[in-house]
Formats: structure tokens, C-alpha cells, sequence
DNA sequence: CTTGGAAAGTCAACAAGGCTGACATAAAAT
DNA sequence: ATTTTATGTCAGCCTTGTTGACTTTCCAAG
């Protein structure tokens, strides 16, 4: 019998399963941010303002190293980003409590609808996605996900699981 | 009962699920792009360079025009990139035999090196990953990520299924 | 209380890699 | 002969990343 997938589970190792699965990556990440990108596409925002936005709102109150781990870029290219929300009246940087040296940010109201604005743009093809899989291989994408992550990523990402810091 | 993922297969359609796909794949793809970046830095090359390279690898003859439908770049941007890599001899610009304003492109000796030395770093992550999810979850990983796509981009990846332009 | 160092902000300069617009050339198509 | 297509190129701009240097604030250890 000729081999397509399963078999004994070696074939889908193949390189070119390995290269399909690797443009399938490329192609699949395009899609997952073009909604956003439009819906920014005239704003003074990017990609790199969506993203601050998403994981402020995930985590309400989180620091600014906190951030800065999470999203893996430096201060500075996270502060200019930052400056332009704050000033723009999207994100509120209140001096923490216990330590003053730290901000705590939080979306203003006019912050939490542009997050909604986004967030909705992409969980709807997310959702769409989703949908046309089906649950078992939901499951299955979330595994391989999570197994292509690094070590240290998959610590952030765990720890955004439900609470966030 | 408490549902927690299959159920009926609708509580995986959740926000609080769906975000969760979100930021997998956000952290995903930083680990998907992170060896070969690894790879690139210190050379004058970056992932623009990575991508050129791998689709020519991928189809090799193709066309600047073929190329820039793929990447969804524009042609000064790709250019810049595809003329850093003739000029250094990774890539060989052909001109076309039955249309001569076009240009074939092909990998040399010396890019076809930088390929496998990329897309083995690559290929050993996503390797990895599939072997540590298992076959079925690679199938739904595949599922998920082409329901993803922009219709367009879809029909950029199943025309690299096998021959290619 | 003093001081070391962490957290944060800021300025400057730079690079990669996107983009637009304008223009040039060769060759195919009409 | 003219138009269209494929490609290349120059110039300039934007976003978002980088390093390096420096300051302010302020917790915490000595």
C-alpha cells in the first residue's frame, strides 16, 4: 500500500512534509494579521501598537519589563510605541503602588474599543478557521503550536493562561 | 459535567479560547522564525533574504513576477533583496528562453548551501515539534493553518504542492 | 543613612525592510 | 507602429527593530 500520512507515524517527517508545514506557517501567519493590518492600515498605528494593546489588555495593570519580555524587544522600541499610545489617550501608565519606579498599564476606554476593534477582526478568522477544522484539530494545531515554541516563550504564554501577573 | 475543550465541540469556539489560539500563534511564530534568524544575523542578510531564497529553492526557474505574487512584496522591495543576492552569487538570474524580459531564477552552488543550512535549522524545529504532537495533531496543525489563509495566499501554497511554475 | 543597582524614560543614530512615485529598457502582443 | 508587460532602478519615506549613553526615581542592602 503507498504511504500518504499516518502509516506508522515517520512519513509526515519527510522533508517535504517538514517544508509543507513550514509554508503552510509563512502563508497561515499572513492571513492571521491581515485584518488587524487593515483595520490599522490609516491610523498612526502597526503591528507593533496592536500588540502592545493585546497583551495590555490580557493582563491589565502589567508592568513595562513585564511587556518587554513578553513581546521580546527592547525598551526603547517598546517606549516609543508606548509614548504614542499614552499620548493618544489608548493606554494609561499609572506609577505602581508598592513600587514606584514601575507603571502599571491599563487600556483607557478609548484604548479597549480599538483593542475590541482588533480583536474581533482576528478572533472572526480565527473562529472561521476553527470552524471549518473542527475541535480534533483545534487540539491538534495548538499542540504543534505550542511544541514550535521556545522554552522561555511558552513560560509567557502559560503564564497568560488566565490570570497574567 | 464540566466542559472543558470537545464537549460538543462549541467550547472551543469560546473568545477566551479563541485568544488563546491567537497568542500561539504569536509565540509560535517568533520560535518558527527564530533559528534561521539566528543563522542570518552576522551576514547581510535577513528574513526578506530567507524568504527569496527559500522559494526559489522551492521552485527553481521562477520568475521575479511568480516571486513577488508569493512574498506580496513590492517589486523595489524584493529587488533590493534579489539584487544583494546575485551580486553575491547566491542566486542566478537567467534570462528567460521563450520570454527574454524574463528573468529565471535559480540558486548557485554557494545558495544553495545557505538554503540547507536555513531550512535545516528550520525543518529540525518543526521536526521536533511534530514529533512531540504526533501525527494526528500534525494533520489538524495543517487543517487549521490553511483554513487561515487568505484565499489568495491559499492558492500561492497549493501551487507549491508539488511541481511549482 | 548612604549607596548600589533595578526600573523606567529619553536622546541620538542607525539598519532592515516595507512602501510610493517616477522613469528606463527590452521584448512581447496587438 | 503602438501599447502592454516584465524587469530594473533611483529617490525618498515610514515603521519597527537595534545599540549606546545618560538621567531620574527609588527600593533595598550594607
Amino acid at each position: 500500500m503507498a504511504d500518504s500520512t499516518g502509516g506508522e507515524g515517520l512519513l509526515y517527517l519527510t522533508d517535504e512534509q517538514l517544508r509543507k508545514g513550514i509554508e503552510a506557517m509563512f502563508f497561515a501567519y499572513r492571513g492571521f494579521t491581515a485584518d488587524p493590518d487593515r483595520i490599522l492600515e490609516g491610523m498612526d498605528y502597526g503591528r507593533a501598537h496592536h500588540r502592545a494593546i493585546h497583551f495590555i489588555h490580557r493582563s491589565p495593570g502589567t508592568t513595562v519589563s513585564n511587556l518587554l519580555t513578553i513581546l521580546g524587544v527592547t525598551k526603547q522600541s517598546l517606549n516609543r510605541v508606548l509614548r504614542t499610545l499614552v499620548d493618544d489617550g489608548l493606554v494609561e501608565a499609572r506609577i505602581g503602588t508598592t513600587d514606584k519606579r514601575e507603571r502599571n498599564l491599563h487600556l483607557t476606554a478609548k484604548g479597549a474599543e480599538l483593542e475590541r476593534a482588533l480583536s474581533d477582526a482576528q478572533r472572526a478568522r480565527m473562529r472561521a478557521a476553527y470552524r471549518a477544522a473542527g475541535p480534533q484539530a483545534v487540539a491538534g494545531f495548538r499542540q504543534v503550536l505550542e511544541a514550535m515554541m521556545d522554552p522561555e516563550m511558552r513560560k509567557g504564554y502559560h503564564s497568560l493562561k488566565e490570570g497574567g501577573p
